[in-house]
This record gives C-alpha cells, structure tokens and sequence, in this order.
RNA sequence: CGCGAAGUAGAGCAGCGGUAGCUCGUCGGGCUCAUAACCCGAAGGUCGGGAGUUCGAUCCUCCCCUUCGCAACCA
C-alpha cells in the first residue's frame, strides 16, 4: 500500500497573490508547501509521500498524459472568445477580472465568482469589467483550447458510477454523479493562456495540424489529480520500487478521501482521464460532508478557523503535553468526522471527548490495570490458570477477538469513526471486567486464603493482554498512544503489526513491565475558553463593525440585529423600473429572466419569487 | 428555478418496514485499584410538518418547510 498527497500548486489565484504580496509565486508556493508539510508532520499525519506539483517530475508526468490523449485524439480543439487584457498582453483568466456583481452590487466580484456574495459568475455577466493586471477595460479575443469531451463518456459513467458502484460507493456520493451525469456532460477545457502552470506540450504526432502552444498551459484541474500519479513515482524513486502496478494493475484498490466539494473532479473527470490513459479507476470515492467549526462554516477569509500551527503551539508543544495532545486532536476528528453529514468542531465537544472517553474510559483502564499489577502481581505479567477461568474471562476473551474482526470491516467500509467507537468501547469493556472481578478486595481475603491469588493473576493477566490489544488496535488511530504503551510495556514495536490484534499471548508470562505513565491529560476549561475567545477575537466580519457603538456583554445575550436610524434607511436606492422583456430561463420551468428599464439604462433581473405571476401579467404591468 | 445530501432525547450522532439506540451531559445508587477517575440504574424523543401505500412506517411514495453542497472558467 501506498499513501499519497501532495500541494496542488497550479491555482489561478497563487499569481494574483503573489502581486498582492509584492512577491513570486514561487515563493508563495514554497512558504505554504512547506507551512502544509510541516503541520502534517508536526499532527503526526504520516503520508508515504507529500509530494508538490510544480516538481519537474509533475510536469513531464502532466504532459506525458496531455500528450497520450491529445496524439490519440482524445481531446478536442475549440475556439472561443475570451477576454484579453491588451497592455499585459495576456488572456486573462476569469479570476484576474474584476467589475461589479449583477447580484449584489459590489464592485469588487471576479469573473468566476463574487466574494461578496459568494455567487458563481461568468466574466460576461460581471458590469464594467477591467483586468486587474492593467486597471483596463478588456477587449475580447479568439483563443483556441483543448477540451475534454466529457459527453462521449456518458454510457461508461453511467455504467461505472450509477450501476456498479450503486450499492457500495455513499449515497452523496453516487447522488452527486447522478446530478452531473443527468444534466448533460459538457466538454470541459483542460488548457489556458496563462504563464503560471504546466506548458502545454506540442503533438509529438506529425501531420496533425493544432494550433500554437504558445503561452498555453494546463488547466489546473487538469494536472492536480495526476499529481497523485506523480507523487507514486517520485515515492518508487525514493523507496527503490516499481510505481505502476499502483496505477495499472487490475488487482491494484485506488482510494481516494476528500471532500464533498471534490466529489465531480474524483468520480467523472479524473476517472475518465484514466480510462482513456489505460490506468486503474477508484474503488471508492468516499468523500466526506464538510466540518464546520463553533456554529459557522469555516472560512479563511474571515478568519474562522481551526489553525494547526495555533494548535500545535497550544497544545502540542512538550510543557503542554506533547504526542499526547496529537493523538486528541486525531482522536476528537476521527469521532466527528462528517461521514454522512456536515458535523461541528466544537472546542468543548474536544473537552468533553477527550476528559470523559480517552482520559476516564481508555487512559484510565490502562492506568489501573498497570497500578494493580504492580501492586498485587509484583510488577509482572502473572500466570494464567486455565482451571478458574470462568464466564466472564471467557466473556472479555470473546469481546477481544470480536472487536479486531468489528474494527478490520468497519475500516474496510471507511467507517472510521464507528471503528474508533469499537477501540474505546472495548476498553469500557475492560473497565466493567475490572469492576466485577473487584482484584482489590480479593487481595484483602489472601491472608486467610492465598489460593485467592489465581484469581487476581487471571483478571490482571487478562487486562494486560487487553491492554496490548488495545495498543494494535488503537495504533491506526493514535499512534503516540500506541508508542507510549509499547514503552510501559517494554515490546518491540512489531508488536503493534495488525496481525497481532485479537491475540491473547501477546505479553508472556513473568516478564516485568515499567510503571505506569498517564497517557491524555486532561483539558482544563480554561484552556477551552481561552482557544475561543481567541477565535472569536480573530474573526474578521465581512462589514465595518459596529459592535465598538455597544458594551460587549450585550451580546452575550443574544445576537439580535440592532435598529437602524432613518439615515441608513436613507441610503437606500429605491427606484420603480418598467419591465420591457421576460423570457423563460432554459432548464427552469418556473424563473423568468426580466430586463428593467430605470429610466437611463437598461439591466437584466432575476427575481427571486416572481412564481405565482405570469410572464403575460408581468409584461403589463410595473413591478 | 433545478439537482444531490441531510433534518432522530439538552448536545453530538447511529439505525432505515415490525417492542426507538449509542456517546457525552443531567439525576440517583454502588465501589475505592484508578487521572474527583470506574461500575450499575433512572429521567429525557408523537424520529422536521402534512398526506398516502401497508396488517404495521423513523424507515417506502408524494407534497411542503429548514440546513448544507452543486449549478460546469475555484478545485
């Protein structure tokens, strides 16, 4: 198996703010390649490789692949208008125009989308358009792409995606490739005229006539996903193995995990890209819903986020707990990982999950096991007496052997947060094995009876076997965890190998074992309310804020929208329009498309619950 | 407008045709080996609303409401 990720590093947007930043985009890429890497590392979030796509080995893998579609005439070539900035000399991208939003009225939308009102949007539709690059008004120009023909692939994807995968792949999933699928797929370009990305290569394949690559490279959605193949490669380079039976051996499972924003790009577009290439296609594509954070989506514009290097200095850091604080993190993800639906971090949801189910019912299992072998079996793993073994040894001994079975099909089926579940229940199961076999109050009866003592070996002989099972299995999950364990209990870590799980002779009899350690500390409220202020404090609210005018306990009561006085009703901009045209909106039986005369200039509406009036009753009268 | 997913105890979630379940929280009890940790028990829900199919619906069908996502040049 290999496990790959990497920066995608082509976006539009990096030039643009590498000019806002006054620098390179090669210096942006390399300050968040390196900040990603660093996280990861830091989060003990180990990929085989973590690999960019602006290393030279992408761009010959990219244009290797452009190259094998485009000489097999895979790829179509279309002309089109687009808007070309005259004094940079350049097409522009939709991103580096900026007018006015026909939606909302800020001035500051781009061509692909407005960040005011988060509208998608085509440069045609933006009012006064002007380059950023120059401040000018941009003039349209005829280019020509390459696009891929999405549409000859529909019966493959119908087959593949809708019939195949029906029944295994997650219902959002298999639903959001319905949606596209059904509405028509359309040629989708795969080149720009940019100077930021891969450069297009030109057909190897004499006698085809294509236009120029001058100036063209590959659009962004277009090289990121072979990235993953590139990455493959660079990981066979550094490893000594051989890359392509990851992407061309039939027997070979590719998986990808992202998230529900991704769902078109993973299980469309990419995969017909490999089947014309003559690679694998997914196994599964089991993309998660999105993770919101305190009650808001997160945005990194605003400010409201979860901040890794902030977490990593709060928490992560030796005096504040180390690995430990890692492993909470993973541990607090993997339980609200939005599998089915969109879920919540909340910062005292991670207190509560790790105070009440890792420190009380996991770390403390281990604890009072270590505490009570120490003190009633001399620091020793004791004997086992097979003649006393009773209902409840063989109970625990059976919940053992089920729970790596639970564990192995729940992370089969991508369940990670009902496979965690499993782990620590199975130690809440040794908690309540402990708490019936009472070890402490057997100890009390050994003087008068020392036979007594079969009993206490077997019940710590059992949870400390428990325990080094729940070192394998807690391992995929929390591996300081793991380690710190594999440490009190003085093995190898080829004991944590997943084959082990579900064994009962993992700890041999009479070996002695090291003092206990705590594995989680716990959170403090303090140290709760202190991560949200912080966040609360660094959010950045889309208008002037006028929250300075009130004493801030007000809003801890409630987040009623204040009065407005007449002078801000005054800025309003009423105007009573004539409505000279209505037309039906293709693929919408209900909008209707109104252009609104104001009297000195004319603009297109789409208004917002016009349903119940016909197009003939609109057309008559003023609205 | 449309399409996809979702709406289940105070919170977070599972179940998806046949006595509503889990974790946390709350309340009561037990234990004292353990990080004021553990164990047992209880309270708490007309499963978003309405109609239909069925002997029976949280689960299937239709309509409505709400949330998130998509809507093809953000990836």
């Amino acid at each position: 198996m290999v496990f790959v990720c990497g920066s995608d590093e082509h976006g539009t947007a990096i030039p643009i703010q590498a000019t806002k930043e006054g620098t390179t985009p090669q210096a942006i890429i390399d300050k968040y390649h390196q900040a990603m890497k660093q996280d990861f590392e830091d989060l003990d979030i180990s990929f085989d490789i973590y690999h960019r796509t602006s290393e030279p080995l992408h761009h010959e893998t990219a244009q290797e692949f452009f190259t094998y579609l485009n000489d097999r005439g895979e790829l179509e070539v279309k002309e089109t208008e687009q808007y070309y900035d005259e004094e940079a000399k350049t097409f522009l991208a939709d991103r580096y125009i900026k007018g006015t939003c026909p939606n909302c009225g800020s001035d500051r939308a781009f061509g692909d989308q407005c960040e005011n009102c988060g509208r998608t949007l085509s440069p045609d539709e933006l009012i006064n358009p002007v380059s950023t690059l120059s401040g000018k008004t941009p003039v349209k120009k005829k280019t020509s792409h390459w696009y891929l023909p999405l549409g000859k692939h529909e019966e493959f994807l119908r087959e593949w995606i809708l019939k195949e995968h029906k029944d295994d792949w997650r219902a959002s999933v298999v639903g959001q490739c319905r949606s596209w699928i059904d509405g028509g797929l359309q040629s989708r370009a795969v080149t720009r005229d940019l100077d930021w990305g891969i450069k297009v290569p030109a057909s190897s394949k004499e006698g085809i006539s294509q236009p120029s690559v001058e100036g063209k490279v590959l659009y962004v959605w277009f090289d990121a996903p072979i990235g993953y193949i590139s990455a493959t490669k660079q990981w066979g380079i550094n490893n000594n193995k051989d890359w392509k039976p990851y992407w061309q051996d039939k027997d070979t499972k590719l998986v990808h995990f992202v998230g529900k924003d991704n769902i078109v790009f993973h299980c469309i577009i990419f995969p017909v890209m490999l089947k014309l290439h003559g690679d694998i296609l997914p196994a599964n594509v089991p993309a998660n819903e999105f993770l919101n954070l305190e009650g808001d989506k997160m945005s990194t514009s605003r400010n409201w986020k979860l901040d890794m290097r902030d977490y990593i200095n709060d928490f992560v850091k030796k005096e504040n707990g180390g690995g430990q604080c890692v492993d909470m993190l993973h541990y607090y993800l993997t339980q609200i990982a939005p599998e089915t639906k969109d879920s919540e971090f909340m910062w005292k949801g991670f207190q509560d999950a790790v105070n009440s189910e890792l420190v009380s019912i996991f770390g403390n299992f281990v604890n009072r096991t270590w505490v009570l072998m120490h003190k009633l079996c001399g620091g020793k793993v004791p004997r086992w007496h097979e003649d006393i073994v009773d209902d409840m040894d063989r109970s625990l001994i059976e919940e053992i052997k089920k729970a790596k079975v639970n564990v192995e099909a729940l992370l089969e089926g991508y369940k990670f947060r009902e496979a965690l579940y499993e782990v620590i229940d199975l130690s809440r199961k040794g908690n309540q094995y402990m708490q019936k076999k009472e070890p402490w109050i057997v100890s009390k009866q050994l003087a008068e009876n020392p036979a007594a003592q079969k009993i206490i070996d077997n019940t710590l002989h059992l949870c400390l076997q428990l325990c080094a099972n729940l070192a394998v299995l807690v391992n995929p999950f929390l591996p300081n965890t793991a380690k710190t364990m594999l440490h009190m209990m003085k093995v190898v870590d080829k004991m944590l190998d997943w084959e082990n799980a579900g064994k009962l002779k993992l700890l041999s009899v009479g070996y002695s074992l090291r003092e206990p350690q705590l594995l989680f500390r716990k959170i403090e409220d303090a140290e709760i309310s202190l991560q949200i202020e912080k966040l609360k404090a660094g959010l950045v609210k889309p208008q002037e804020d006028n929250s300075k005018n009130q004493p801030a306990a007000k809003s801890e009561i409630a987040d009623l929208k204040s009065e407005i006085v007449y002078d801000d009703f005054a800025k309003l901009d009423l105007k009573v329009a004539t409505i000279t045209a209505a037309e039906k909106v293709a693929k919408a039986d209900k909008l209707l498309k109104l252009e609104v005369d104001l009297g000195f200039e004319k603009e297109p509406l789409y208004p917002a619950s016009p349903c119940i009036l016909t197009r003939k009753i609109l057309l008559a009268s003023r609205w």
